[in-house]
DNA sequence: CGTCTGGTTGATTACAATCAAATGGTGTGG
DNA sequence: CCACACCATTTGATTGTAATCAACCAGACG
């Protein structure tokens, strides 16, 4: 981990998608000065499960999954988190240890915030409280898509939906780079039926590979093996 | 839907368990006035998946379960909610549609705390605020453990974790009453399996059965399955 | 007393995990 | 710059777990 001595991020401030959108420029001024942002290669932990959390992190630049490791050692990708979003705030909130672990999954710069600063913003900023809260509401609600999902969706559907949404995530990128292995992860299968299933969608022509990065290039087609069984 | 003229809500007040614990004599008050208490059959549904929420649900007596239809049409159980825990919070503080269904699984009486009653408490209470702040982020971690798990332990152990968890839950009552079915939409699987594996138990003399409900006799046991994979 | 719901058991199928082996790409050090 | 090592990827064969299909049973209730 290395300390950048210009923090890129122009997430921070400004960017209306951003929770520090609603900071006044005070409270800008103040963040600036307490955070710092760090750089961190692509495989390298920002915080491991079962620590106990003393600040919040950013995503500046990169990409960041945060996981939880499964009864089996298998590893399962809990959300991918891209320049903008914020992450390691539910354990921050409960004053607990990590249940979960967050590594680059590309070389990244991530902004800390200590956790005196994001208190004193939650409360003192009523803007900036409400969007932690609707925060909290959506992972609730995008978690427990996701144990429906994996409940009862088979795994061709699970990995056309989640190739649907990384391709939005991933916009401007128009390439998704992870590995099969993260993949897997993500919709919890393993490597080899991740990748078998993916070179059908190739066969399929509902998408392209090449080197190791995937392009969707039929959302629809995707979207219906993803709906099969609405 | 039948009004109680004489609601029975022990744990709106006084119970520390209670997120309305933090209320002040005032507020209760106001509450008391505000909030409604319903009666509701077994099979009853409380609140329907794609409706707008109007305020916020409290089990005073019975048990309700939370609920989505998965892809193929089969029901998870999100979890369930026992006398004392609150439910239909997400979506009132987003202020968006149910992504869920709530329906009760006994007979129940239910209170109903109107929306705005919930907001005033929200902003004015800074205790019952971070009552929710935390009850929210209880609800991320639950779900994500439950991600992990439905993604990789086998459903042997999932359905251990289910008994013990539900043993924990009725403490006081001995017995799980829930019906087979519910039991397989809360681990995520389907009738028979979760029956063959429940007389397994049963034969391994981890539980006992008499009629339909389930006693759990040797938690030691039933732990070791379920964390046979760490 | 028949119907209905919930429970049980058995047989079969299917999906996905595991095991195994080989290839292709990347990066490093000589 | 090349050789080597390492990692990610790929494909094939096999196994195993759990879903599905099917039939039957037991108790509840009108």
């Amino acid at each position: 981990m290395m300390k950048l001595t210009q923090p890129a991020c122009k997430f921070c401030k400004g960017s209306e998608s951003s929770l520090f959108s609603c900071c006044t420029p005070e409270e800008h001024e103040k963040l600036g000065l307490a955070k710092s942002c760090n750089f961190y290669k692509k495989g390298q932990p920002i915080f491991q499960e079962n620590s106990m959390p003393v600040g919040l992190y950013c995503v500046s630049e990169g990409l960041v999954k945060i996981t939880k490791l499964g009864s089996n050692g298998k590893e399962q990708i809990l959300r991918i988190a891209k320049p903008g979003d914020i992450f390691g705030y539910q354990s921050l909130i409960k004053n607990s240890r990590y249940k979960a672990s967050s590594i680059a999954i590309e070389d990244s710069s991530i902004c800390f915030v200590p956790k005196s600063q994001f208190n004193e913003l939650l409360t003192n900023n009523k803007a900036f409280y409400d969007g932690i809260m609707r925060l909290l509401c959506d992972t609730i609600e995008s978690a427990e898509t996701k144990i429906t999902d994996i409940a009862y969706k088979p795994v061709r559907g699970r990995i056309a939906e989640a190739l649907i949404l990384l391709d939005r995530a991933f916009e401007g990128k128009e390439h998704i780079t992870l590995t099969r292995e993260d993949l897997a992860g993500l919709v919890g299968t393993v490597k080899e039926t991740a990748i078998r299933i993916i070179s059908e969608f190739k066969h399929e022509k509902l998408i392209e590979i090449n080197k190791r990065s995937i392009k969707v290039i039929n959302q629809e087609g995707l979207m219906k093996i993803s709906h099969l069984y609405d």
